[in-house]
DNA sequence: CTACTTTCAAAAGTAATACTATCTTTGGTG
DNA sequence: CACCAAAGATAGTATTACTTTTGAAAGTAG
């Protein structure tokens, strides 16, 4: 017998609860392998619903518009990267040790198997570095941050935020680093496979431990750990 | 008489060279205004004939279609940038002040009037900062690559890593602290405005000077300059 | 001055996209 | 067995993303 995690995320962002049916679980599973095979721009709710076997407007009753069905799947990520983080620092004490961990888990290097059997996580992983940034930069973005769309993101980025001020209270820009952490860890995935003159690191068959060294590199060489200070 | 400036872009991002016609400069001018109105998702063609005062049809004789055009409009604010770049560094030796030059110049603080007079460079700022990414994120990037729309980016990118290699020849992450320092530049002014909760720093009406502070920070938090290093 | 070419607007058409509406079937619950 | 929500089937609309054809205007070459 597996735990079974039930994810609670914004009801804002869909019209019926996919977790709840068959058909709910399907849109999310073959939304994700449909995104990360054509791309966000060609992908439609038609070409979905052939491949699930549906019908379009079957899939509007899920989903408003593919933006929305996007905003969730990425804020499934973060609310499952945001549980791992927990899971992955519960009881470490030190800081440092707990901001490494936090950048294995944002890169990807720290994940386990998931028990949520409709979601392929490492695909998922794929899609939110391809297409994460669509998710907030639209003429949306204000009207969706106010309505919470963001919150598990802006929560995830205040928890490594919180380390980093544990780290180095003096440091003046702990919240800029946090926010750079992740999309840093997006970003370079993605250069190291499309634009490799735009980064130092390389991606091989998956293997993400460069990121993982760069962004430690990064982090640990703008902060003065607190001890260092007196 | 003042300099015009002719920007030499790359000739397969268009169909016929927008700079050459009245109506080509009015796709550029008023493309630039109207996907910083309604976004890129909404803009269309069709709109922007509207706008103009032409028709659909001739806006394709320019463009192949929406996504080459903002390639385009990115393509020409790096190339502007590249050109200032080397204009604000020109004869300066010492390679931290270069440094500083290029982050202002990247922030958007360093700008001086274009006489290029069918481009508003604040608003093509703006549509950088707002949908920049998407210019790289999409399903044709390696395609597009191969055909040297990102060149103009990349070699901005190079030069600024050219910069940070001569402050600290030991840095192992040159070229990734350039590309960060860029997509910071973009990202922390968005988030300033949309997702405060994101940036430590604030924009009040245009005043990017604190963007500036935090990347200098940032850079030189990681760099160890040479004279120090013996 | 005519003939030829280029430029672009006008109009029309097509296929796909982004939805909405309605009606019927189906599978489980009380 | 009756009921009800889920979802399948079908149809329809407006907009988007184009392409094609045509013709007028304007420049250019002989």
């Amino acid at each position: 017998m597996a735990i079974r995690i039930q994810m609670k995320l914004n009801d804002k962002l869909y019209l019926r609860d996919p977790q709840d049916t068959k058909l709910g679980r399907n849109i999310i599973r073959y939304g994700i392998l449909l995104i990360d095979e054509i791309g966000f721009e060609a992908f439609t709710f038609k070409k979905l619903a052939e491949r699930i076997g549906s019908t379009e407007a079957s899939v509007y009753r899920y989903f408003e518009n593919k933006h929305l069905l996007l905003v969730y799947l990425l804020c499934w990520y973060w609310e499952w990267t945001k549980f791992l983080l927990d899971f992955n620092t519960n009881n470490i004490a030190d800081p440092c040790k707990k901001l490494r961990i936090a950048i294995a888990t944002i890169v990807n290097t720290a994940r386990r198997n998931a028990t949520i059997d409709f979601v392929d996580e490492d695909i998922l992983h794929r899609v939110v570095v391809a297409e994460g940034d669509k998710g907030y930069h639209s003429k949306s973005v204000d009207k969706e941050n106010q309505d919470g769309f963001f919150s598990t993101y802006k929560s995830l980025a205040g928890q490594i935020s919180t380390i980093i001020a544990e780290i180095d209270p003096a440091f003046a820009y702990p919240r800029a680093l946090a926010s750079t952490l992740l999309e840093m860890a997006k970003d370079h995935t993605y250069f190291a496979e499309h634009l490799p003159k735009l980064t130092d690191v390389k991606v091989e068959n998956g293997e993400l431990h460069e990121i993982e060294e760069l962004l430690v590199n990064f982090a640990f060489g703008l902060l003065k750990p607190q001890e260092l200070q007196k």
